[in-house]
DNA sequence: CGCTGACCCTGACGGC
DNA sequence: TGCCGTCAGGGTCAGC
């Protein structure tokens, strides 16, 4: 489910419940995610302030003083702030108590998600060697142009890569591509400096769109306080095969490119 | 090193 | 109604 913006609009949408709190409790009641959580963590962090939260790729930091629980939300995790929690549902898999009451419940029904610990958060391995945030000035068309010399891949599966930018996912990098005019299934090393400028340019803008409509909302996408993201009636690509595409009218297409689905306009996109 | 395909898991949906 | 195959916004890992 979430891509870059839809775990910056959890992140926007907890933070300010959760610093400065005290951890109660951490309650797991399944342990099996991507990863299994870790016994005694519950135990580690229970009393532990909560003092910063932070957004890295798709992950969602929790600093406390002795080190950082780190979550991943995977293809269908979402977390939800509480004031009266009722009984947990299905996938429930994780409560977060805070001293005040207040709880942050996890769900994730397919369990690619994981919440991890580590001792210094952005040193976890998973994290550590990630590329560089797409919204930060570091990223632009001249570092996607180097990056992408002998590069042979597609270049949706290039700009997908977490190792080289990270936050786009399936959904973004169909619709940058589109508004940049690149084919998707185009060789990374075959694309000019000057069209890896326009590229790195509606990254920037398809991510801070979304997040400003708080994400999108396919299925199961769900804000901390339950709201849907708006941003899927400004997809013009995405999952609109055989619609018209909205620049010249011929259908969308769609093709499986490293293994996932993209959509495009074959006459647009070169 | 770069790249491909298998795999992790549940649920929704369409065809029969 | 049910069964079966396919697909889904994530990512790692083994093997070539």
């Amino acid at each position: 489910m979430p891509e870059l913006p839809e775990v910056e609009t959890t992140l926007r949408g907890i933070q300010d419940a959760l610093r400065g709190q005290t951890i109660e409790r951490l309650v797991v009641r399944e342990a099996r995610l991507r990863w299994l959580i870790e016994e005694g963590l519950a135990q580690r962090v229970a009393g532990s302030e909560i003092i910063a939260l932070q957004r890295r790729a798709k992950y969602i930091l929790m600093h406390l003083a002795q080190g950082s629980l780190i979550w991943h939300l995977g293809m269908s995790g979402s977390m939800r702030l509480l004031d009266s929690p009722g009984e947990p549902c299905k996938h429930d898999h994780v409560d977060l108590v805070l001293g005040n009451g207040t709880m942050l419940r996890y769900n994730d029904p397919r369990r690619f998600g994981c919440l991890l610990w580590a001792r210094e958060g952005l040193g976890h391995p998973l994290l550590r060697d990630l590329g560089p945030e797409p919204l930060d000035d570091r990223f632009n068309g001249e570092f996607l142009y180097q990056e992408s010399r002998a590069r042979r891949v597609a270049v949706k599966t290039f700009i997908m890569d977490q190792k080289v930018v990270v936050g786009v996912g399936n959904i973004y990098a169909s619709e940058a591509l589109f508004k940049a005019g690149i084919h998707p299934a185009r060789s990374a090393q075959r694309i000019s400096r000057a069209r890896y400028s326009r590229l790195a340019e509606q990254i920037k803008q398809v991510l801070s769109n979304a997040i400003e409509q708080g994400g999108t909302t396919l299925r199961d996408f769900f804000a901390a306080d339950g709201r849907p993201g708006y941003f899927r009636q400004q997809l013009e690509v995405y999952d609109r095969q055989g619609e018209p595409c909205p620049q010249c009218g011929r259908p969308v297409s769609r093709k499986i490119i490293g293994q996932r689905a993209s959509f495009y306009c074959g006459f647009c996109q070169r």
